[in-house]
DNA sequence: GGAGAAATTATACACTTGCATAATTACTGG
DNA sequence: CCAGTAATTATGCAAGTGTATAATTTCTCC
């Protein structure tokens, strides 16, 4: 009955990075970044505690690292069904659709970006990733709007189109919001409904048709 | 030199309990639930870290108490501008203001809210008090367009006003998130006219007139 | 103004935390 | 197949954590 080491595999370093962001990233989402300690991190992936050191100088750093995944994740996951395709109009429902359907909405996904919070305004890198990526959602849908509406003949000044990008960036974020805070209270399908409608509302347009394609 | 004892000054019991309270609320809205130890709020709080325990069984429950706290003081300043007040129309309007306009929207109430989210989702308690809250704000929102659309004479069906209060509410709830993320990004009075015009859209009822009072 | 009680401070303890470093193990190249 | 190297494990440490308890101080009431 003596104690045995660990026994163990070598892998790439890659692959180990990963495992242990992944792992983070679950810890952070369920216990917030202080409850995602080192050895409960080192632990989820299948490891030892001193190999996070080897691979990351600090927790600090692995943070960092597994924020900027999460959210490079979430732009390709948001980007993902549309593409750039179709009329600017089908093109703004595809990503109220992208960003409305999981794995975007989603309990996890809302974790995430609560524990993160934090974090984000104090540590100036993180700062950065998240204006980043706001910047560019909010820079995507005014193009879309723009766009949409030139194409309908209803061109609108520029300050026009800030209003109506955050007010639509508003309604999806809150859909995304409250379809993550309780995922029960919605049937299948019913956020993106909501959010096609609210988004058409706002801006004037009409968002249902052509929808036959997905 | 000696190292001198304390002086203090007894205080009630509710004063005590407040100013606790309010330091723990402000120690989790910069640092998180595990961030705010047990010594950072007594210090906050110009106290020995022994004091808590002799109003509070355990941080847990001075946790729970501020986190009630909080969501008590959210509601009440929603709802303290309004009031009961005028046409339905109107009460919306209130309502609408109330939630876009600090210290509703705040940096600070995001962070709080950002900082429980984890606990709520775990601990039962926190979690009824969250879903109570949550509740009572998409009830109230719902019954005022319900009334308002009555009062222009077009009356919904539930599932219509189902889908409406959804919707105001995220849009709502997600001016409410990006003014608190970002509090320079928008003019004064921006959001709420930007919240005042999105439901407009949505329920398709003008909220504009009427609006000399404030 | 002094005794009793309650509020408050001070101290102690066991446990967790991030980080550092030493000891081992698995793979690679010859 | 064997040495060298880097990946991985194991161990240790100082600081911080919540909580328990003892020591003091402030206030109230007679």
């Amino acid at each position: 009955m003596s104690e045995e080491r660990k026994k163990f595999k070598r892998e790439s370093a890659e692959s180990r990075q990963e495992a242990l962001i992944l792992a983070t990233l679950e810890l952070v989402a369920e216990k917030g970044v202080r409850g995602a300690t080192v050895r409960g991190i080192a632990e989820r992936a299948d490891v030892t505690q001193g190999l996070i050191r080897h691979y990351f100088s600090s927790k600090e750093e692995l943070i960092v690292a597994a924020y900027e995944h999460h959210m490079n994740q979430m732009t390709d996951d948001t980007f993902a069904p549309g593409a750039a395709e179709g009329t600017a109009r089908a093109r703004l429902r595809a990503f109220v659709d992208g960003s409305l359907t999981p794995p975007v909405v989603d309990p996890r996904s809302l974790a995430l970006w609560a524990s993160f919070l934090n974090k984000v305004q104090q540590d100036p890198q993180m700062k950065a990733t998240h204006e980043r990526t706001y910047a560019y959602f909010r820079d995507r849908l005014e193009e879309l709007i723009k766009a949409a509406l030139e194409e309908a003949g209803r061109p609108a000044p520029p300050a026009r189109l800030r209003q109506l990008s955050i007010a639509c960036n508003a309604v999806i974020d809150g859909l995304w919001l409250e379809g993550g805070a309780l995922p029960d209270a919605f049937e299948p399908g019913e956020l993106v409904e909501i959010g096609r409608q609210s988004v058409a509302a706002i801006v004037e347009l009409d968002l249902t048709q052509e929808a036959g394609k997905t």
